[in-house]
DNA sequence: CGTTTGCTTGAATTCTGTCAAAGCAGGTGG
DNA sequence: CCACCTGCTTTGACAGAATTCAAGCAAACG
């Protein structure tokens, strides 16, 4: 069940067998099922979830009702509000599964008790949030300086995975576009 | 010279006056004056800049050689390239000083030891970079979910000194507009 | 005092969003 | 096995919004 989790870790940071149980003894494990929520908006985010199988995407929703998606996350990555999760305010975000799905899940109380007990989850984290702050510091440098067609194709020259396994109409979403607007993109590019 | 650093990190972590001095000995002082260059595109960013005094921002150029600025600084706020600070990539951004300003800087090996030697440093950058991701995750959910007026609306009610003392054209980049739609957007708001 | 810099305004153009409709799987139940 | 949904993508026509290009103006600067 952990072993994707572990894999991931280790490939950072080498584990003491005792240190992979101790963690280990603070993960739990949820099978999550297309369209459900891992958070809504409204709520504090109380777990930071490892997707080992399946997909997922966090979107706020604009006061026309109109999704944006924020981030997605396939095999192997993370998904969480970092904000809500590390502050304890509440969430302006929504994580929703894109298919059936299997993740690892730390919740806050075990995160910190972690973060005191082991050194290795603890340099672990900072390189889950500098990794998260990366990624989205990518993002937005794509956002103000590409255009759409632009951000089309580094979106799909970064994730092909993304852009195959996730409907059209979240990626234009993601991209800040009408699903018209992508369609038409598509279609010129075709063309050439 | 060292007076609004302290008082900063101070305010979120005690020190002794060894670790105080500690620190201290690791920072160093630059004056740069309007248009100079804290960093360039394509150089690795050596230092995290604290602004004791004056204004920054940083920005990418895109292939048409427009600007679009990723954030501004003035007193009391960290500026940097994080990424290619800690990764020791180049960087595609540039940091330069809309006014003569007077910064605190810390390079790459003073932090390195810095982070080993003092916990309360370790301690504090973790929060500089959660802060940093926060305050990028806010950039990211404003820009993908209002429209340009709504923009700059929240701009004004969040960052007033900003919008006071940053030129026009740069805020306009900033929320990802050019400098005519800008004003007509206030024109609009003037008019009410 | 001439020059530069930044902001505003107007008119034409281009692009994107909106609205509506149709096409196209994949899945379900009769 | 087929007819019928349902969800998603594509297409077209049109309106709306932002960009572009050009010009004018005011304040700051050397």
């Amino acid at each position: 069940m952990y072993d994707n989790y572990f894999r991931q870790l280790t490939a950072k940071m080498p584990l003491t067998d005792d240190e992979r149980a101790l963690i280990q003894s603070f993960l739990s494990v949820k099978k999550i099922r297309r369209k459900q929520y891992l958070l809504q908006e409204g709520d504090v985010c109380k777990v930071v979830a490892f997707v080992e199988k399946g997909a997922l995407r966090s979107y706020t929703v604009d006061n026309e009702g109109k999704e944006h998606v924020l981030q997605f996350a396939l095999e192997g990555w993370f998904i969480s509000d970092l904000y809500s999760f590390l502050t304890g305010e509440v969430s302006v975000y929504t994580i929703e599964a894109i298919d059936d799905s299997e993740l690892v899940l730390i919740n806050q109380p075990a995160h910190e008790e972690l973060l005191k007990r082991s050194p290795s989850y603890q340099a672990y984290m900072l390189q889950l949030i500098t990794g998260a702050y990366i990624a989205l510091q990518r993002r937005v440098t794509s956002t103000i300086s590409l255009s759409p067609e632009e951000r089309y194709r580094d979106l799909v020259a970064l994730y092909p995975n993304i852009v195959q396994r996730v409907p059209q109409h979240m990626i234009a979403s993601y991209l800040g576009l009408t699903p018209e607007t992508l369609s038409r993109i598509r279609r010129r590019l075709a063309d050439e």
